[in-house]
DNA sequence: CGGAGGGTTGACCTTCCTCAATTATTGTGG
DNA sequence: CCACAATAATTGAGGAAGGTCAACCCTCCG
């Protein structure tokens, strides 16, 4: 390490406003930065963690893109989200010590390996981090709920239309367009996911371009008529 | 109160092995007594909380059974879990201080209210109620993954057959019986729980009877056949 | 250039939903 | 305590949404 290297450290991290550190102080800031033990690439394919592996930490992630899955004995699998720069994943594993799900890259990645009992030491001293854990959490089972309601009542429209404007809100919260979006994922892992078919979503979306809702190109997608996404998901309020 | 009046108290409460106090010693658990600040009674169909409401504490379920449900703008409602005796519900209220899921009382009920900073503050000091606090908040998240599997992958049979094994085995888990059980809840809200019509219980329940598997008197149930319903669950993995 | 993985589209079928009628149960006021 | 209303549950018939199976195309790579 040359003096030159960038210290692996949330305080010059450009996902600070995302990410762990919210809400903390300068002088917090510098604490914070010892819980990141270290970084680690996960190639596309490549499991950060999988289900039934111990449970040692959390992950921030940093670049790219993950989905995390539920798999039953019989072979079947839920996709239960995906997951991208300045989220946390790995909360599962802290009930059994226990991951419960895998962590799957979807394309080339970096995160920031944070050790549990680190997380949990340090948010005994500092009052604003510990309440921001329990945030991530509770952000978490709030999210959950929405994909419940997704699953257990709407329509393939309704969820397909739900899931774009969920993906493009949160790019843009990260600076990319707020309606252009390149999907990381392939169309069965978005029905996994919604709980739907690969051929549903693809015919589904192919319905969205006949409407003049949204272009698509393969992965690349150009919401047209953001209007006409937040009418499929609320019907009118008559 | 006369000073025979019982304390309110986690030390003498027969849910300690379920609830909040897990895994505390007997010194710690002295301490978790503040916690609890008051009780509360709520009447069937009373509701807890509801969403929008300030979020101030959490709740630990003494006796009696709740349901939690979002709601969309246009009336649709999801139920989003049934919780039972030891169990803590609120979870959801942290992330932004306000709850976002109405709690309704099956039953006739009471509650232990904790009010979230002084959990917070306790947990602090107290390192196994800080972990207890954290996996109760992941146990939340990988139950839900588990809803989102059935909800995303399973026909009427099988979401029918887990939701009753799961019932029961909660059930058996506070001292109930293995076998038999009473719903607290409508066909409507098994149904919306289970992303299903409340026919498609109703008929599901019936086929049950018809094969059987259960035997159904309204609200109550006898779980005849135990291992049939597993199968239904979990296909045969040849 | 060829193969594998991913995506689209069509035809048909299954599951569950919708609508409706009927019965059972629970709760309430006289 | 009974009668009646309101709520809950069952069952049937018909229909719609999405699943299944299959053929075909695209595109990205080695």
């Amino acid at each position: 390490m040359t003096p030159q290297t960038i210290k692996v450290a949330c305080s010059n991290c450009n996902l600070r406003e995302l990410c762990m550190p919210v809400g903390l102080l300068p002088s917090e800031l510098d604490r914070i930065d010892d819980i990141v033990a270290t970084r680690r690439k996960v190639k596309r394919r490549e499991t950060l963690f999988h289900s039934g592996e111990r449970f040692t930490s959390l992950y921030a992630i940093r670049t790219g893109v993950f989905k995390t899955r539920v798999a039953t004995e019989d072979g079947r699998d839920q996709v239960t989200g995906f997951q991208m720069a300045g989220e946390i994943i790995g909360l599962d594993g802290i009930v059994n010590d226990h991951h419960t799900c895998d962590a799957v890259a979807l394309e080339d990645s970096e995160v920031c390996v944070m050790p549990f009992d680190r997380i949990e030491e340090l948010s005994r001293e500092i009052t604003s981090l510990q309440r921001h854990v329990h945030q991530i959490m509770s952000r978490e089972i709030v999210r959950e709920h929405g994909v419940m309601l997704l699953l257990g009542g709407m329509r393939a429209e309704e969820r397909l239309a739900a899931f774009l404007l969920n993906l493009v809100q949160r790019l843009h919260a990260r600076g990319f367009s707020r309606s252009e979006l390149v999907l990381r994922m392939t169309r069965e892992e978005i029905g996994s996911y919604l709980g739907l078919k690969l051929e549903t979503v693809s015919r589904t979306l192919s319905k969205f371009v006949t409407d003049g809702i949204i272009e698509v190109d393969n992965r690349h997608v150009r919401i047209v008529e953001p209007g006409a996404l937040h009418h499929i998901v609320t019907p009118a309020v008559c």
